[in-house]
DNA sequence: AGTGCGTTCATACGGTCGTTTGATATTGAC
DNA sequence: GTCAATATCAAACGACCGTATGAACGCACT
């Protein structure tokens, strides 16, 4: 019965470091060491095997997402008193070092791509469910630092914090060599560093907009 | 010779709708309606005509803004009296309206998608040439409004603001679904709200570091 | 008319893929 | 020990892939 978990272990490693169309179920079978038709046995298929890598992904980054958000609430006494930079450490952390929760991010950025480009990809039920916990709860959290902005508002400025961590994590060293004159020097990215900016870039963002109180 | 023009027109909107991996060099020369040879003729291969369709991508997005920046500067009249808003719209129009200067957003996603997983991926060299001088223009620029910043935090935050509305832009739905209490309800994204949106965090994320003032 | 070259064509090759099959091995309850 | 359910196995299947091949075609030029 642990031909399942070694199926996953192998499958784990491998769609985070090539990807899931370039990984056969022959490679994850053989690196794992069991036949190649156990993952249609375990799993029915190859779509079903990468729906579970999916959930097993998703799934501790919206943890830890809560874990992190609670934690921040039980130090400060209360929601209405956790800083807003804290909060936004909670919800960008998980993404910048999923490896904290068991994550290598390689996987994690392939999963935000796919779902970047497949907009009908389904998310599996169960991971949908904590996702949306997650997700509401953190909207419920910047409703009381910022009452006037609609919830909606506050949806878009997460996504949009959301997508500056994950677009620099992948993208960031494609960035620093076409701005650096000498194109042939390797950028290397300090993520503690990369989150602190993020954090500060996303803190301004929000905050700009209840400058005056109550806009709109 | 309008072969190789049929092949790039089928694999622009194949490769758009449905991605790289997804399509088969047979499915483009079909509906080109020309022969499967044609490809390996004209372009050398499949990957050949990928780096052909990137380039007609990549290279249309980043002239568009080279042409916003220029027409924001000669209509205020140099550049240090273009405010900070058309700047970052020059930045930031090309990737949230692609069509504008012909780039349907699929592929643009795509693309985006790509590089964010295949980091080694190499931008074939004339796009990256143009790429480097639309992003050091924009560099420039910023360093203007923000003399105090190291122009290393101006890339960051290019980045960010980037990866904002890119990712606002791909999984903009699929957040919105999340965060509605009701998950069946269809959400519809307004484009030209999400570039004021984004432009609007993007610069109170510029503005809240240069606390030293000195804008404009 | 004939030659040479760029282009297009039908077809085939070798390979990889996900899945299926039917036999065999293992397990656990009685 | 028996038996049925569960799990693993080697092998094969059919489909699709990217590419290569060599013949046929169009056409300017002599």
């Amino acid at each position: 019965m642990d031909t399942r978990e070694h199926i996953l272990e192998a499958a784990w490693e491998l769609y985070g470091a090539r990807g899931f169309e370039d990984v056969s179920v022959r490679d994850i079978t053989q690196a794992a060491g069991v036949n190649l038709a156990s993952v249609s046995y375990h799993f029915g298929g190859k779509e079903g095997l990468i729906q579970e890598t999916v959930k097993r992904c998703m799934n501790p980054i919206n943890s830890y997402r809560l874990q992190l958000l609670e934690q921040a609430v039980t130090r400060h006494g209360g929601v209405e008193n956790v800083p807003l930079s804290a909060l936004m450490e909670a919800l960008m952390r998980p993404l910048v070092m999923p490896e904290e929760c068991g994550v290598q991010s390689g996987l994690m950025l392939r999963l935000v791509a796919r779902y970047l480009i497949e907009s009908d990809y389904a998310i599996p039920s169960t991971s949908r469910e904590l996702y949306t916990e997650a997700f509401q709860a953190f909207v419920s959290a910047l409703i009381i630092h910022y009452p006037d902005l609609e919830p909606e508002r506050i949806v878009k400025h997460i996504v949009f914090a959301s997508g500056a961590v994950v677009y620099y994590h992948g993208l960031g060293k494609i960035a620093m060599q076409l701005s650096s004159a000498d194109a042939g020097d390797v950028v290397e990215i300090d993520r503690e560093q990369m989150l602190k900016d993020v954090i500060e870039f996303a803190m301004h963002g929000f905050g700009g907009n209840n400058n005056a109180g109550s806009t709109s």
